[in-house]
RNA sequence: GGCCUGUUCGUCUAGGGGCCUAGGACACCGCCCUCUCACGGCGGCAACACGGGUUCGAAUCCCGUACAGGCUACCA
């Protein structure tokens, strides 16, 4: 049978880290048995459900490939749970309650027991009215166990499952009773979502035997991504939105590969793979148990790799959006393809996200250079500087710039000439010319940028540095 | 408080009784390369939470403790 599995995200803002590697690991077994993934927006809280985060979440999941077979929204699917809820009525599961909060914690403080509610309206024979709230009658003893593809058989005693809220005072139902009654509708087989769910599976199975659902999906609650402190990630506290990384240039192929090994890895332990590769190897058996840290700092070296091993073609063509899109810097017209191109290999080894792009080619782009000041005075305190830059300024003028095949030699010979005659090595006689002319003391080689800039553009930048010794 | 889950280098992990003097990757440190920054190469630091069992033998199995996290909503 082919699996039927749900990605069933809750529109909260956007979709984010945590959720990404869910819907991958969901998406991944759809794909292994020509199976189907089921996108489902989880959007019975009013408070939850606002459109842009509902196609926020839809663009997130194109932007990564992850592409569904069917999309549900639970918000347009009320009439099948309020019958549902009628027949967990009609079979006497159920009772209306119309007790506050308040008056829960006010009893449950009063017993000295743990907080939680207690069955007050249990046999009280309460009817249905706009303050009462419908809940399910559970088992008083007993045992609710379920076997879990990656925890084994967590067991939970019955009498700590509360008598819980199946349909809201104001007549809206909740997740649960709208997840099993969805699972059962679409024939999902496989369970696959986060550990958080695991304490109320319980909930889940003893509803799913009360609508005659049969034998139950596989479950497999992979575990939480944490932060640094080790807590779940949360929206509020740690950076998780997608659109984030996104803007920042981190690659969707490599957030999806790096994402995929907080919690797997292949058979073989390799750590790069695509997803096809992905595809081929998962087994939901294989995922790991304990939570993971989402370290950024491997993710950036992964995305770095990415680009590094990418074509030289593939790298323009990805860099546009930061080049001459939205994110750049400049308006559209300030962006020269033949210019970057002719950088480009260079700035490709040294960036590990493309939102880095800009600032190491900008010097060749901009009309109006912005020096960081910093840089400068570093550059210009050794002695002889001054003498340098009068030197190369003269000495440049008449050297051949060859651009056509671009030849460095030439410059990067007359100034280390000029450096040993001033008595600055390499390192001190490059930096004062780099900063002049880029503006800052890192970027891509010197004088293959400088064959690129133009003699006129170059000579220009060291006179006005020179003016401001 | 109750219930549940988890615990291998700083981090992500490999490991499923002897192949482990515990492997890889990222991070970090050092050296080399070098016009800056990167890349690359070489090397280094660094872990089985603790305590009991079981066994000829335990990172691997069992129990307990500690710690961490999750859930305990008329949120999902």
């Amino acid at each position: 049978m082919p699996p039927r599995v749900r990605f069933a995200p809750s529109p909260t803002g956007f979709l984010h880290v945590g959720g990404l590697r869910t819907a991958l690991y969901n998406w991944v077994v759809a794909r292994q048995g020509d199976g189907s993934f089921v996108l489902r927006i989880e959007d019975t809280d009013e408070a939850r459900n606002r459109e842009d985060w509902v196609t926020g979440i839809d663009e997130s999941l194109r932007w990564f490939g992850l592409d569904w077979d069917e999309r549900h929204r639970q918000s347009e699917r009320t009439e099948l749970y309020a019958s549902a809820a009628d027949e967990l009525t009609a079979a006497g599961l159920t009772y209306w309650c119309d007790c506050t909060r308040d008056e829960v914690d006010a009893r449950a403080k009063a017993r000295g027991g743990p907080p939680g509610y207690d069955g007050h309206c249990r046999d009280l024979g309460k009817a249905a009215g706009p303050s009462a709230a419908l809940r399910f009658r559970t088992p008083d003893s007993g045992t609710t166990s379920f076997v879990d593809v990656v925890r084994g058989e967590p067991a939970f005693p019955n009498d700590a499952i509360e008598d819980f809220v199946l349909v809201r005072s104001n007549g809206k139902v909740l997740f649960v009773l709208a997840n099993v009654v969805d699972d059962l509708d679409m024939r999902i087989t496989h369970l696959i979502r986060a550990e958080e769910h695991l304490p109320t599976t319980p909930k889940y199975l003893l509803l799913w035997d009360a609508l005659g659902g049969g034998p139950p999906p596989v479950f497999a609650h992979v575990p939480v991504i944490v932060n640094e402190k080790r807590q779940k990630l949360s929206k509020r506290r740690d950076r998780v939105a997608l659109e984030s990384f996104r803007d920042e240039g981190y690659l969707p192929e490599v957030m999806l590969n790096f994402l995929a090994l907080i919690g797997w890895s292949p058979p073989d332990g390799r750590e790069r793979f695509a997803l096809e590769e992905m595809v081929a190897e998962f087994r939901l058996e294989d995922v790991g148990r304990s939570p993971g840290f989402f370290d950024v700092a491997k993710l950036r070296a992964f995305n770095g790799d990415t680009i590094r091993a990418m074509t030289t073609e593939a790298f323009v063509e990805r860099a546009q959006p930061w080049l001459s899109g939205p994110l750049a810097p400049w308006p559209p017209e300030t962006y020269d393809p033949e210019v970057f191109a002719a950088v480009a290999p260079l700035v490709q080894e040294r960036v590990a996200v493309l939102s880095e792009v800009p600032a190491m080619v900008g010097f060749l782009l901009v009309p109006e250079l912005t020096v960081d000041d910093g840089d400068w005075e570093k550059a210009v305190k050794p002695a002889g500087v001054v003498a340098l830059l009068d030197q190369v300024t003269e000495r440049w003028a008449d050297t051949a710039w060859v651009h056509d095949p671009p030849t460095a030699e030439p410059l990067k010979d007359t100034l280390f000439a000029i450096g040993d005659e001033v008595g600055l090595n390499r390192k001190r006689a490059q930096a004062p010319v780099r900063v002049a002319v880029t503006g800052r003391a890192v970027g891509p080689p010197l004088f293959e940028s400088l064959v690129v800039l133009g003699r006129e553009r170059t000579l220009e930048r060291l006179r006005a540095a020179r003016a401001r010794l």
